[in-house]
DNA sequence: CCTACCGATCGGTAGG
DNA sequence: CCTACCGATCGGTAGG
């Protein structure tokens, strides 16, 4: 338990870096603009890490790891596949739109082009095992008759619906994540009245 | 009619652009990048166009447009509300991953933030245009009882899911455009063996 | 469209 | 973590 008082300087300057990889991208990112956004002079940053690269990974691998987890500990629930499916469509969504770790999904789903090549490597091994989860998922629905496709094509077709919404979200819109969860279920599964 | 082997040096600079607006990203390409890229010095793009903003500028209003013609051409077909439904998600997908225009589509949908604000107004009243086109296929489709959700979200999803093929589709690999629109479609509509 | 160039800005570093 | 700085590179321009 870290105490809130506590400086973590380094965790500053990653929370900083994600929101600005996320409104300006990372390369439109300059080192000043993070120094500035955590009150350091503009050499400092590089105290804390070596490159301007090694502060992208650090965020890439925050967003990986986040949703990897929301969505993990909902996918193995022992309801149905389609409430199963529902929670991770929410979870996924609420890591993606919601407060905390937005700026870090955001970035890792469009930045990670100017990932060097080792660690571009690392993100997608862990891509492959969460894009894993979701494979099983629409496996199970489509055992359960509620889906007749669960092909690796439905699957990126699907992740697409829910990452694309990063584009056009708003918080203060008229739908809340869940709604936008419900609405994907009932597209995807089926109609009911 | 243009005559091919009359050279047209402002058109190779935006394909140029476009192919490296799409592959290294707006901010990271640059002048020199373009100047290589169609054998000229450094200072010669500026001949052409004012800024580099302008160069982006032209390849998201070619990629706007195309997209929008390509779609247009087969939306007001004749036939049933589903057969002009998949012909508009071929269209689409072929504009987005086909080979002509992929690379202005593709900075389209990724390097808009770095349009300045007039230029963005632009390109948004155009977007509008095209997606009304889509909200009008959406709701033959469920008056025609097809699909049961016409929303907003539920287009918004479903160009998400479009949009985001460009992250993983390979033309080498096993699917071809064909395949995934009818994948879509019955993703979306429903079931047949 | 090339030559030759400019001022600004960038990522990063040495030394404290 | 700051001060002071460096070499490289960037978008853009004047003059032909």
């Amino acid at each position: 338990m870290t105490l809130t008082e506590e400086p973590n300087r380094r965790a500053d300057i990653v929370r900083a870096a994600g929101r600005l990889f996320h409104q300006k991208g990372y390369a439109a990112t300059t080192i000043r603009d993070i120094a500035d956004a955590v009150g350091m002079r503009s050499g400092s940053p590089f105290y804390h890490f070596k490159t301007k690269h090694d502060m992208l990974r650090a965020v890439v691998l925050e967003g990986m790891d986040s949703i990897n987890q929301a969505v993990a500990s909902v996918a193995s629930s022992d309801e149905s596949p389609r409430a199963a499916f529902e929670a991770m469509l929410r979870a996924h969504l609420e890591q993606l739109l919601g407060g905390e770790g937005r700026d870090f999904a955001a970035t890792l789903l469009h930045e990670s082009r100017h990932l060097n090549p080792e660690v571009l490597a690392e993100v997608v091994t862990l891509k492959d095992r969460y894009e894993a989860m979701w494979q099983k998922a629409l496996k199970d629905l489509k055992r359960a008759g509620l889906i007749a496709d669960d092909s690796r094509v439905a699957r990126l077709l699907l992740l697409g619906a829910l990452n694309w919404t990063v584009q056009w979200y708003r918080p203060d819109g008229s739908e809340s994540v869940e709604q936008i969860a419900q609405q994907l279920a009932g597209l995807v599964i089926g109609r009911r009245t």
